[in-house]
DNA sequence: ACCCAGGCCTGGA
DNA sequence: TCCAGGCATGGG
């Protein structure tokens, strides 16, 4: 649960606990890859083509709070970004789950998953096979960079630069060649590729959109690039198909060393991939030497 | 010098 | 159906 008051300057305050909506834990696990930490439980990325800051801390009489530069006609989509209408701890109340998965959820608990930018997730996730997060960070920055419009904002007397994630039409020209000087390797030519369809057919994401699970993931497969473990994070990011699963190698590394080789998702219920988003948190992120 | 990273594609058994 | 090798790049 949670709500939303005004500070003196008009921007939204979200009044919401720590253990529901945790920003360190949602914009840092691997979903989103253009949030930059500027301060402690500080972080300015962009979000519907907006140069946005949220800072969680306490605020008045509130222990846990979210402070943002977004203002009242804006606040919907901040909303619906953070997907703040989904009570997470409810859901996962309805869960029966096993040691290893409870464990997981203790550690990462507050993280959220994001309404992101279909396009842009599509994008962002053809960058990610066989990559690090950290190359992933660099090349769609380096990719707004060159090809986005850039955005700045003052806060606090500080003043923050970011760029626009492209759109369509403004990568529509580009090469394979310009996207290799992004560092983008042999990933260069997905991205070449999947502009061209987009461009011989542009309501392509619109249909992905209406469409069930399966037939999204059969659609997504269909293309140059993307297979099981892409076309998932796919569902579950930029479409939010929460039952979606992906299967990368830290989570066949879980299954193969926590579950004797199989796991049943099945007692993930229709959240399977928000328990798979907890463990795979606390696998790259937990107390463990190997990270 | 080797190994791995939020994999995928192709060719061959 | 499963497996090996190749694919660019950057970091440990």
């Amino acid at each position: 649960m949670y709500k939303v008051e005004f500070s003196e300057n008009n921007t939204a305050v979200i009044i919401v606990d720590k253990t529901e909506l945790d920003i360190n834990k949602t914009l840092d696990c691997g979903q989103a890859f253009r949030w930059n930490k500027v301060a402690d439980n500080w972080w300015i990325g962009v979000a519907f083509n907006s140069l946005v800051s949220l800072k969680q801390c306490s605020y008045k009489q509130y222990e846990n709070a979210i402070l943002t530069n977004v203002t009242k006609d804006n606040l919907p989509k901040l909303i619906e970004y953070l997907d703040l209408a989904t009570d997470y701890t409810s859901e996962i109340s309805k869960l029966n789950l096993d040691n290893y998965a409870t464990k997981a959820y203790n550690y990462s608990r507050g993280i959220h998953i994001l309404r992101q930018n279909l396009f842009e997730t599509i994008v962002t996730f053809l960058m990610s096979s066989c990559n690090t997060m950290r190359n992933i960070r660099n090349i769609v920055n380096k990719l707004s960079e060159r090809y986005g419009e850039k955005l700045e904002v003052c806060i606090d007397n500080q003043t923050f630069t970011s760029y626009t994630f492209p759109t369509l039409k403004q990568l529509s020209d580009a090469t394979v060649a310009e996207f290799q000087e992004l560092s983008m390797g042999f990933r260069a030519e997905y991205l070449y590729q999947f502009i061209q369809q987009l461009k011989a057919n542009s309501s392509a994401l619109d249909k992905l959109k209406d469409c069930s699970y399966n037939t999204a993931i059969t659609s997504l497969k269909s293309l140059n690039g993307i297979g099981d473990k892409v076309a998932n994070c796919i569902c579950l990011f930029g479409l939010h198909h929460v039952e979606a699963f992906p299967i990368d190698t830290h989570i066949k590394h879980i299954i193969e060393n926590e579950y004797n080789g199989y796991l049943d998702i099945k007692s993930f219920g229709n959240i399977a991939g928000i328990i798979q988003q907890y463990m795979f948190y606390y696998e790259t992120f937990g107390s463990n030497t190997r990270y």
